[in-house]
DNA sequence: CGGTTAATTGAACGCATTCAACACGAGTGG
DNA sequence: CCACTCGTGTTGAATGCGTTCAATTAACCG
């Protein structure tokens, strides 16, 4: 019994073998628009999805207006795991999108059904690990940290260089817990501080990886 | 194909009937005196608990110190789902405890694997979906909404007249992401608004059902 | 180039925190 | 029965972090 990958891995929802195996044979392929619907808030539940091309964004709108991002989804990783009956985020194409989709009671019902099933687990037991961090940033880290956190969540996705910001600042905000104004502040803060550099306000670099680490934490 | 319990269940995480059979069956019996260890974070994932009496609290500990809980969990409520190889939170007998604890990997040796499986897929399910509530309470709530939202989780649970609470203040702060000075503030303001009623410390009754879930949204 | 949206900056406010003092309850021993 | 203590919870006052409101600047696209 391989236990699969053990190491600390960085990146998102990746599937293992048998469940891309499962999504490119039984995969409908999506493409989408930027700002178009995967699937609405309190939506049946009953697809997972594969990014091919693009960035998802999972979100929920509170009936007073107010709004919270759940996570934001690359290539490889699988959306719609937050499973039960329906939805409790909404998904949406955050930049052009290449999706896979595929019918839950498919995935089921594809021979090696254990096999899949694993994997599924699997990928699940990641996003909560992903959301558990989440509820740590949320609950006990201070604007600074949290917005330093995000910029080493994504450098870390794309070691080259300079790294690029789908999302706008309003995103980061309601992903983040906080406003706009106080998320554009901390990155001016960050940059004044020689962490990081923003060429332009969608693409950064990082200047001190341990600097911001350190408040990563 | 029967779809289980659709209905609202606002309980925590309880197991399907295939699982509790296979707890019952391979499960050890593990009893616990109070603010003992479970499982300590960093710890190895390799057993799922069902509490069968208490209740057990999971908690994550920052390196400077700052403290986050995660969850509460009652009687035939499963702990340990927040899986990937290693527990990111640690898991604490709040009150004297009466456990099950099960092995994953004997879980999965079981017979009729895909029938446990699938139970601890929608047992998981649940957990995420209680992780992204907690995701938008400290994302986008603000004190007063966060601890009423979490005194009528209370009481949902134990619709009973009277709600006993076995966590003090500190737990309550440290899972709603407050101080607990700010706790003990506003929950007297609950009650100066006669929406709860507190004859003692640990424990409460509502007073104002609609204007309690009003505040929660 | 204008027109529009997104992002930054500034100033004032307010909510939650911090620090400190006090109240309450349970357990112990005189 | 009261005095004492220790842990827990409440209350008060002051501070500060993040928000709010408003104005300015930058980026994008015709």
């Amino acid at each position: 019994m391989t236990q699969a990958t053990e190491l600390a891995d960085t990146r998102n929802i990746c599937p293992a073998e048998s469940l891309i195996e499962a999504f490119e044979r039984l995969g409908a392929h999506r493409c989408l628009d930027r700002e178009t619907e995967v699937y609405g808030q309190d939506g049946l539940a009953d697809m997972f999805y594969r990014v091919l091309r693009g960035v998802v964004r999972t979100s929920r709108l509170t009936l007073d207006g107010r709004r919270q991002v759940g996570a934001f989804y690359y290539p490889g990783d699988l959306v719609g795991l937050e499973t039960g009956p329906r939805h409790r985020f909404a998904a949406e194409a955050l930049t052009e999108c290449e999706l896979q989709a595929v019918r839950r009671t498919a995935l089921r019902a594809y021979a090696g059904e254990a096999a899949v099933d694993r994997a599924i687990l699997h990928a699940t037991a990641r996003e909560m690990e992903r959301l558990q961090e989440h509820v740590v940033l949320l609950g006990r880290r201070n604007a600074r940290e949290r917005v330093a956190s995000f910029l080493l969540a994504l450098a870390q996705r794309a070691p080259s260089g300079h790294v690029d910001m789908p999302m706008g600042r309003q995103d980061m905000a309601d992903y983040l817990g906080l406003t706009i104004e106080t998320v554009s502040r901390m990155l001016t803060q960050l940059q004044g501080d020689a962490i990081v550099e923003f060429p332009s306000t969608r693409r950064f670099q990082v200047r001190k990886w341990n600097a911001l680490e350190a408040m990563a934490a």
